[in-house]
RNA sequence: GGGCCAGUGGUCUAGGGGUUAUGACGUCGCCCUUACAAGGCGGAGGUCACCGGUUCAAUUCCGGUCUGGCCCA
């Protein structure tokens, strides 16, 4: 049996270690049974693991732990995510330097060498959160095998003639002169000058339009004021635009204005994404001074002229300021208007703009030469993949389709970076032939390897092997492909894909879902998953979401070596999927309690049978035996049914309801009896067994470490599995009903009296002087039926005696309430008028009570009930109120009531009924 | 600005058309009981965010407002 106390820490550790030296959750790819496989996300290396992505993982580890006891060959990769700019930006920061100070491939050696000290810890993290992944179907993103996938699945879009190379703009860093990620702004505070000027009329206007603000005259003719900090721009001008609901916007909208400095008209729009109080409430759009103005690019399909260099220096666009700096063009600009009467007046301006991180040079948009894949006109495949699959939450679906069907533009795929997948192509120098990579070749970087063929098919010319790197999301877009052996073993592809379940957070929906199901609906025709999975966000103890700049990161480690791993996961098992939730410590501190409650329970079986073998199903088992089992049986089901929806919060919570206040609150008290007496051995000795050993089972999944314990110590012998994870889950039993209602009774009675034992002050084992209970007819036979062990468990004398009926005693009903729920239904409109007669005539409609013994609908004025003759009491139309009062002479004697049993006491009460 | 989600005792949370709303943590009172005082029993504590609508009946459904979260713009 197990010992007295456990330390909850030492035991962690040794499973863990256990766990790994014997391989327990390995995947074994030639096994025949069938395969539930996991598209875990990879985790990112840019840093350890916080709380959020404990309870992330761990939600999926109770799916890969459940499925395993549901007897699946369970696919759990440890998996981790490499490249990329977040890592690349670390490094930089680390070491103070620009990827472009250092050779390329010195530079990713670095991010390299930074992202593997990460995995080291997290794989660390993992094992001490209690993870049961499989390190023998390990990957990361960034190795040449993983890369591998990513350019052969380019290679397949390229040659389905999905990919093409097209201009789009991009943040540019005119000093740096690269493209960075939006990761890679910063946000500065400054002042700059508001600049308003004059755009003239192309038409002549009423004299009406002058009582407008904003609108004005002079020799030149009539204009709108317009406000802008980037005059320099004015060159790129592509349309004027206000709100909608501007009083001048009837006025102005279709109508054209002339950019100042340039021989140009544009158009003026209505757009509610217009502040009308920012200048004078009209606005120029450019292409293309910020991302907002992008925005309006897509939405009016401007065209995409670029007035400033990707040095930063004005383009042929811009005319005489040609060549010039942005600054010394805006001064310039400034210059001319004054000139020409054309600026009004200058206001300082406070403004948050975006800048390169490294040298604050406020960020440009360039238009540069980037790759692309076809993705708009695949709205409707990805739109019907996701309707195969089976979301949980289901509206987290909804994310999706709005995202789908709000797509605009193409997806970029290449990035001006280093540390990523290379893309698998070379370019010819003189007329742009692509020469791509073999696909025996690849993984190829084609800054280093040579291209297949010496020079241009084409033209001769020389081939320059591509700079450019994919997006990250290409690399974990197609982590299903990776995980089924797509290219790699074909009889397991067949097998294995879709993959089973797709776990993720709901924050990249619009990415890593998205562009999976794109991807690999593209190479496959066919949906890369079952289900999936949408966990929430995990926020700081005081709902903020965690920042290291807010310094609220919770370490799940340091929440681990205070309360423990299960402990930990018993709060993750209390975040219900989907939502958002603040990190409960308290939550924690409640799994802790729930584990040493278990630990308890556990010893007490172990001290009392012997588990060391298995009990046989005996032919008779005692009513609470069967009620408890019957329980238990429907527990199974229910959780089962929870778990197959991925819902743990409620999955734990209905075991845990069942351990804690029916198994050892009720039927643990009954049981004292059977053993003590040494009664009903056998039936007693297999519940404690089946039940034990059951809600180990249950529990396994949640909280693997003391299940774990406690089944080693206590039943591994009995059925010589080697780890409670590699059991089988537990089967329902026994469905009695009628043992279950009797059960209930017997329940409800003895909780009944103990809670009354308590309240007078009587200790639990104390004699409670009682000589009879009363009750109905068919509650007394069931309690008669369970009379030896009712009163050992309450401790009633052997006299006690239960007797059908009522006591001697005066009852009387002192009040009569309406019951809506029946009354509604039938009576509709009719019934708040019956409800208040109800509630209004208590004394009349007792009276009536008390001289016909029945209240019918006669009795109500003003009710138009189909049967006047029918009674409100039988159909329970209406509750009844009673108090009740001992008569006999028993001075000593108090009634205890609770419905609808009486008990007479005559232990010195405090207070009856 | 748009989509989705949430707003429930002091704090956190479950639920969901039927009038007495679940549980945890905290708090107060009682009890050392042959598993468990790191426990058991009991009590107090709530206009279920606000405003409308649908309905015989709304905390629950619908619309709007406010507040917070995620994503997008």
């Amino acid at each position: 049996m197990a010992k007295n106390t456990y330390d909850q820490k030492t035991l962690e550790k040794k499973w863990q270690t256990y766990w790994k030296e014997n391989n327990i959750y390995h995947f074994n790819p030639e096994s025949t049974k069938q395969i539930y496989s996991i598209d875990v996300p990879p985790r990112y290396a840019s840093g350890p693991l916080h709380a959020g992505h404990a309870v992330h993982y761990t939600h999926i580890d109770f799916a890969a732990r459940y499925k395993r006891m549901r007897g699946y060959n369970v696919f759990f990769p440890l998996c981790f995510d490499v490249n990329g700019i977040p890592i690349e930006e670390r490094v930089e920061r680390q070491r103070n330097i620009t990827r472009k100070d250092i050779n390329r491939h010195e530079f990713t050696k670095l991010c390299s060498d930074f992202a593997e000290k990460n995995i080291k810890t997290m794989i660390e993290q993992f094992y001490i959160l209690g993870e049961s992944m499989d390190p023998s179907i390990y990957y990361q993103t960034d190795a040449k095998y993983y890369r591998r996938i990513t350019q052969l699945s380019f290679i397949e879009l390229y040659k389905k003639k999905l990919i093409y190379k097209g201009k789009f703009p991009v943040n540019w860093c005119p000093r740096c002169m690269t493209a960075m990620a939006d990761a890679e702004v910063t946000y500065k505070e400054n002042t700059t000058t508001l600049n308003t000027i004059k755009f003239y009329f192309k038409n002549n206007q009423t004299d009406q339009i002058q009582k407008y603000h904003g609108i004005g005259t002079d020799e030149q003719g009539t204009y709108i004021e317009i406000a802008t900090t980037r005059p320099e721009l004015l060159s790129s001008c592509q349309i004027v635009a206000i709100h909608p609901n501007d009083e001048r916007a009837p006025w102005l909208v279709d109508q054209e204005v002339k950019v100042p400095l340039f021989d140009k008209y544009v158009k003026i729009v209505s757009d509610d994404a217009v502040d009308p109080d920012f200048g004078t409430g009209m606005v120029m759009i450019c292409t293309i001074g910020d991302k907002e103005d992008l925005n309006w690019v897509f939405k009016y399909h401007l065209p995409l002229e670029m007035s400033i260099s990707e040095e930063g220096t004005m383009t042929a666009l811009a005319g005489k300021y040609e060549g010039m700096k942005i600054k010394e063009a805006r001064s310039a600009c400034i210059a001319d208007l004054k000139d020409q009467d054309l600026l009004i007046n200058q206001n300082e301006l406070d403004q948050n703009v975006g800048a390169c991180w490294r040298c604050k040079t406020p960020v440009e948009f360039i238009n540069a030469n980037q790759w692309f894949l076809k993705t708009t006109k695949f709205k409707e495949m990805v739109l019907k993949a996701s309707d195969d699959m089976k979301w949980f939450p289901e509206f987290m679906k909804i994310r999706l389709e709005e995202w789908v069907n709000s797509l605009e533009w193409d997806w970029v795929i290449s990035r001006q970076r280093y540390f990523a997948t290379p893309i698998p192509l070379w370019e010819c120098k003189d007329c742009d032939e692509v020469v791509l990579a073999k696909q025996e070749d690849c993984y190829v970087d084609p800054t280093i390897d040579k291209p297949p063929v010496d020079k241009c098919p084409k033209c001769g010319g020389d081939l320059i092997g591509s700079e450019d790197v994919f997006d990250t999301w290409m690399d974990s877009s197609i982590s299903p492909l990776y995980n089924t052996f797509w290219h790699r073993d074909d009889t397991l592809f067949k097998k294995m894909y879709p993959m089973s379940l797709r776990p993720q957070a709901h924050d990249i929906i619009r990415t890593w879902a998205f562009y999976t199901i794109l991807r690999c609906s593209l190479l496959t025709d066919e949906k890369p998953f079952e289900n999936i999975m949408m966990g929430g966000f995990i926020l700081s103890e005081d709902g903020t979401p965690m920042h290291a700049s807010l310094g609220n990161i919770i370490d799940p480690i340091k929440v681990i070596n205070e309360f423990g791993s299960d402990a930990f996961r018993c709060y993750a098992a209390s975040c219900s999927l989907g939502e958002d939730n603040a990190f409960r410590r308290k939550d924690v501190i409640r799994g802790k309690k729930l584990i040493r409650k278990l630990w308890n329970v556990e010893q007490f079986i172990g001290s009392n049978i012997n588990t060391k073998e298995i009990t046989e199903k005996p032919e008779n088992l005692t009513i609470v035996d069967t009620w408890i089992l019957t329980k238990y049986s429907r527990l199974i089901k229910q959780t089962t049914d929870l778990l197959e929806h991925f819902d743990y919060s409620q999955a734990m919570r209905e075991i845990e309801y069942f351990l804690w206040h029916e198994f050892a609150d009720h039927y643990i008290e009954m049981a004292k009896s059977s053993i003590y007496n040494d009664k009903h051995v056998k039936s007693t000795t297999f519940t404690l067994y089946t039940i034990g050993l059951g809600i180990l089972k249950l529990f396994a999944p949640f909280i693997p470490h003391i299940t774990e314990e406690l089944y080693q110590i206590m039943y591994n012998e009995s059925i010589e599995t080697e780890s409670i994870h590699l059991c089988s889950w537990p089967e329902p039993i026994i469905e009695d009903d009628d043992a279950y209602k009797s059960g209930e009774t017997i329940k409800k009675f003895i909780a009944n009296l103990r809670s009354f034992k308590s309240e007078q002050g009587i200790a639990l084992n104390a004699e409670l002087k009682s000589t009879a209970t009363y009750g109905p007819k068919d509650l007394i036979k069931q309690l008669k039926s369970q009379e030896e062990l009712i009163k050992s468990t309450l401790s009633l004398p052997d006299n006690h005696s239960f007797i059908e009926g009522k006591p001697d005693i005066e009852e009387s009903i002192h009040g009569i309430e309406p019951v809506y729920a029946k009354i509604g239904p039938i009576f509709k409109k009719e019934s708040q008028k019956i409800a208040a007669y109800i509630k209004n005539h208590q004394q009349d409609l007792i009276s009536t009570i008390k001289e016909t013994g029945d209240l019918k609908w006669k009795d109500i004025p003003n009710v138009t009930a189909a049967n006047p003759e029918e009674s409100l009491l039988n159909e329970e139309f209406v509750t009844l109120k009673r108090r009740s009062h001992v008569t006999g002479s028993d001075a000593d004697e108090t009634l205890v009531n609770f419905e609808p049993f009486y008990v007479v006491v005559s232990t010195e009460v405090t207070t009856s009924n």
